[in-house]
DNA sequence: CTGCAAGTTCAAGCCGACTTGAGGTCAAGC
DNA sequence: GCTTGACCTCAAGTCGGCTTGAACTTGCAG
């Protein structure tokens, strides 16, 4: 259980170790200290990573995932309690998507817009939909 | 039920002009014609922008929701279904982050990483978390 | 000792999705 | 017929989240 270096935790994780860096920098992840230049993380700082690509995932942004990782004094529970009702519109929202497009597969109609099912799913999804930027996949750090 | 301007457009929709003159431009939506300079646009764009946000709000990038919406004579059911199955993936992750936020406002431990139950919560988000921008919010066309 | 792979810093670049600004054009109202 | 203001185009800028490249430092193997 001693400290790992960056190329240890990146292949523990997945995350490359620029990625890594700019983590530490922006204050989600600490190192324990330096081995030479090298830095040395804790080998907990794998379950941290875990829970920052969850938050990722999940559409958070680097800032707020800090946030709700802070070890804080005040932690704000009013905060948290908003974070997770919104999760829960944005599961709502995706299995509308879900539910759509399973319906897409098997609809005759003869393009999505005029189905009427399909066209009674964008209704729902109304003016409220937060505009969010693309995803972009994880690519691997040339070897 | 006539063709209607960009303001109007983006009055009934909440998508700024500038946005739908960038839609349009990428082909996710087009105008029937023009009216001197000015675009026109179907009522029903309405819809297909709401579907969009839709997509948007569900993490696809602009040229996959192009995609799925697209005439195009083979709509690959195939990729749909590969769709519909990573939605699910993402609202379990999202089913699994809203546990996790509603555990933190109860429990006890002195921070979130030092609770058990947090913590299983990291193990399992595991590595396969697909990296993802930050969302950004809307802001309304200055007036 | 020396070499070198694997780390380091820092600045600059990239991507998607827009927004902003400058300068131009048009249809409608006076 | 002229102004006005809503719309137009096009280029450049912004933002978050990294990645890349150049130039440098180290600990360890030989």
């Amino acid at each position: 259980m001693f400290d790992i270096d960056i190329a240890e935790l990146a292949r523990r994780t997945g995350v490359r170790a620029s990625a890594l860096r700019y983590y530490e920098e922006k204050g989600l992840i600490v190192s324990t200290g330096r081995h030479g230049l090298k830095r040395l993380f804790a080998p907990s700082t794998v379950e941290r990573l875990s829970l920052i690509a969850l938050g990722r995932a999940s559409g958070f942004s680097l800032d707020e995932i800090a946030a709700m990782l802070s070890e804080g004094p005040a932690i704000d529970k009013g905060q948290l309690r908003a974070k997770a009702a919104e999760l829960d519109r944005r599961i709502d929202d995706l299995a509308r998507l879900r539910d759509g497009l399973l319906h897409a597969v098997a609809c005759t109609a003869p393009s999505l817009m005029e189905c009427p099912r399909f066209r009674g799913i964008a209704r729902l999804a109304g003016r409220q939909a937060a505009a969010q930027p693309a995803r972009r996949r994880f690519r691997a750090e040339p070897a």
